[in-house]
DNA sequence: CAATAAGCTGAGGTTACCTCAACATGAGGG
DNA sequence: CCCTCATGTTGAGGTAACCTCAGCTTATTG
């Protein structure tokens, strides 16, 4: 009943939130799945597929095809990790660091941005409980 | 930077809780989706497919799916709808109403329920700010 | 050094959506 | 009454972002 709307409530915020996420990348031909790799790579920097599927919280056969994508349109790629050649580390190339960088700065320039609208305070609260709900 | 992070927590808890849903309701068998419509279903109660689709937020075409998907586990039926004979009313069967009720019960009676974890005041602040996220 | 585990990916599936076009019906104007 | 335009539903076909399962190649270890 209460707890039956907030799932309703957040159920509707997620959809706006990937509508959103979508519209404001289209200029740069990226979906949302990818640039949330991207924006890993960016922060973590280089790893290996195995470490990037955990991060993202997919599997690892996902992020094989996210990997993929980001290769396809030259802003990652892979390479062998030299201490275990079962494994492929996965690096940002230069256009990919720049194209991150651009996105990044579009999204926080267009105030535009869907948590804008709250207040500080707000954001704050939200966060915390979001982290709660996460589970850490 | 922050709005980012606010972003990645959103998302991380949104897939928590689609994981929690769809194990919650593999019991009978339901996905989230047909139990979202069954839920405004119960709530509102009978009325035409394209309302129940604004009701969701989905396209018309998808809320024709997803009533197909009710009908044929004899949840929700279709009938004319007597005042306009371009449009249909799904209504809940009686099996769908006690399958709601049996599915609701269950998730409030399982405190498991995700937002349980929160205190009242913590919920209370969710639901208001997921509210305004939502856009009204 | 055989057995088992770990890392990646091909094949193929699923969910929950979408658009576009067709078709039936309704409503208003002339 | 007819024509045009809008509305309601659905068939066809598509997409994003996942998934599992099996198979291959390397590591690790008893």
């Amino acid at each position: 009943m209460e707890t039956e709307s907030l799932h309703e409530a957040f159920w509707a915020v997620s959809r706006r939130m990937r509508e959103h996420a979508k519209r404001e990348m289209e200029p740069w031909g990226i979906a949302p799945s990818q640039f949330r790799a991207l924006s890993a790579l960016m922060t973590d920097g280089e790893m290996r597929l195995s470490a990037l599927a955990e991060r993202l919280r997919i599997a690892a056969r996902s992020a094989t095809e996210v990997v993929d994508d980001l290769e396809r349109r030259g802003l990652a790629e892979r390479r062998p990790d030299p201490a275990d050649r079962r494994a492929t580390l996965v690096a940002l190339t230069e256009q990919g660091r720049t194209t991150g960088a651009e996105i990044r700065a579009a999204r926080s320039a267009a105030g535009e941005r869907l948590f804008a609208t709250l207040d500080e305070s707000d954001r704050a609260a939200l966060a915390r409980i979001l982290r709660q709900l996460a589970g850490r």
